[in-house]
DNA sequence: TTGAAAGCGCTAACAG
DNA sequence: CTGTTAGCGCTTTCAA
């Protein structure tokens, strides 16, 4: 077994092999204006024959690197994994390799991670659910070509992708309502900063929630639990809600784990459902599709979102002045059986 | 809002402003010996001073990009989250960055991703239960540093972590054993290739599987299921073994998600777990111990998996020429709901 | 211990 | 259309 690793083919090897500058290969390489098709096929041979590959370190010193970034805050939500699944799809056959950080909640290792890829040379960035300060995003896309995901208000330095969670939580008091339920609560996940209190998700489920009890004449049922996002807080958050003199018909949960938590804690409670209470979820994850739990959930397509934001990160990247654009796309619901008639 | 990014620090301000030569400055940068106390204070003053940041590319063309690669099959399987979780937590307070590429199921597209990690000047890789030849891990892990997670069969070039799925088996059929189970079936992922048989996980649980019915005298007893480790394939296994003549009273599923599927052909044919029949896995997956399912499955701890991969690859990329370590961890039976005395 | 200078492999600007 | 040349920002000899 020899140890020596034979010394990496570069493109001065290609040039020589194929009697040409190492310009012309380069043109080649990154199917730039200025070589003839002969100049094109003889050097393409030469790279194959050598078995040569371009090194993306050396490329990034000058142009590009051909990578992309993702930062996303957690490995273990599926929908984040549809959304990577819509990015890595939209730039399958391209030259862009997506290459993503583990674990990043919280602003510190949010910090972190985004330094990294800027250190790295990436060509651009996808950033899902960012819970960074939005000055601070706006620094990062005036540096690296940026598109976020999850995070509504617009902006005109990253271009963004969302979905429209006022009509999703409309889509649940809808459901609920025309199934004859009155005295439908809701589980938030509690935000008091005044920008994130515009901008994130849960809580434009939770103003959503509001203006459609008030549009279906509800406004004096409205009942929301201030917890948390998993599904403990889901748990604690059907507690507190049982409590209540009167006790709500239907929960509608900022998230499938907070659906989950719930479920939990009606189970303990000797509820049945949807017999005694309806619960609703969101994000239509692979948790609320299966078949023992059968979740009522809001969808909101994943994929779809990924595919928007590589994109517009393509676009971008080849036109960095380019006025921002940001998608909103629409969510459905996914009647299961959780939820039925009172 | 100024469109123009200020031009990037580079090693050359830091120079400058700390009045010293980039050589020393690099030395800071990199802990490298020769350079006195004095100065290495005054660099980082300066650094810290101008926020400078060395670029990973840069740094990448002569020494390392202080980045580790990890490829994993895919991202929606906990236990790999796990392990990644192990990784970075070893890795946390070093200067390495983990980068992971989403999806890479089948031998052309993991090819494909280490290609482009080994393009992009990693220090080292992390490979998880790779599919592809033996011959290809080794002419890589000659290249760069390289440590393969959940397979078998030891290795001159690079490092292994394995989880010892053979002791895996064992506990399973013995618990059921105890239990007074004698017809205990197995569902294993169906694998021809004699390389494979002898490294991949799988085959190894099998082959678990059959020593350990042998080891309690229930040679005749075997009767195994040849499918896939998914859902559906615990579906379809579990109505091959319901249709033999006699039915077995326990089943054991190589991983989690097969005995889900196992689960529910079980309820299609009207049978009650673990009253008509007993059902095990293997992962313990967040799957197996959430509350309604309550699968008694083998655990593995990813975590310890991870961080010795970690230690492992860190330790290869300061001594490259390192004799190969091969870590083999020992797995525990988490009893849970659906296993019970016959 | 410190620093000057020569690359690493590639792309971009410019000449021919 | 093709080639020459000068860097990109860092690390690494090698002298001082």
């Amino acid at each position: 077994m020899d140890k020596s690793a034979p010394r990496r083919i570069t493109i001065v090897d290609v040039a020589r092999h194929a009697q040409v500058s190492t310009t012309t290969v380069s043109k080649v390489l990154r199917n730039a204006y200025g070589a003839s098709p002969a100049m094109r096929a003889k050097v393409r041979r030469s790279i194959d024959e050598l078995g040569y590959r371009p090194s993306a370190a050396a490329r990034g010193l000058r142009g590009q690197t051909y990578t992309i970034g993702v930062m996303l805050p957690e490995l273990r939500n599926l929908f984040f994994a549809d959304i990577l699944d819509g990015i890595t799809a939209q730039l399958a056959g391209t030259d862009y390799q997506v290459l993503l950080a583990p674990g990043c909640n919280g602003e510190k290792a949010e910090a972190r991670v985004i330094e990294a890829m800027i250190d790295r040379s990436m060509d651009g960035l996808v950033l899902i659910a960012p819970v960074s300060a939005k000055s601070r995003l706006n620094t990062v896309a005036r540096g690296v070509p940026t598109v976020v995901v999850g995070r509504h208000g617009p902006s005109t330095t990253y271009d963004t992708v969302t979905d429209d969670d006022v009509a999703g939580a409309a889509l649940v008091v809808d459901h609920l309502a025309d199934l004859g339920h009155r005295r439908i609560a809701h589980i938030e996940h509690h935000e008091t900063d005044p920008v994130r209190l515009r901008e994130m998700p849960n809580a434009q489920r939770a103003n959503g929630y509001r203006e459609a009890m008030r549009a279906r004449g509800l406004g004096d049922e409205i009942d929301v639990a201030s917890t948390t996002y998993t599904q403990q807080g889901g748990y604690l958050g059907a507690k507190a809600l049982l409590a209540r003199p009167v006790r709500p018909t239907a929960i509608f949960a900022g998230a499938d784990v907070v659906a989950l938590g719930a479920l939990e804690a009606l189970a303990d409670a000797g509820l049945s459902v949807p017999g005694d209470i309806s619960v609703a979820g969101y994000d239509n994850s692979a948790l609320a599709a299966f078949g023992p739990i059968s979740l009522t959930s809001v969808d909101q397509d994943g994929r779809e979102m990924g595919a928007n934001a590589a994109r517009l990160l393509v676009d971008r990247i080849a036109e960095r002045d380019r006025r921002t654009t940001h998608v909103k796309l629409t969510p459905t619901l996914v009647v299961r059986r959780t939820t039925a008639a009172i």
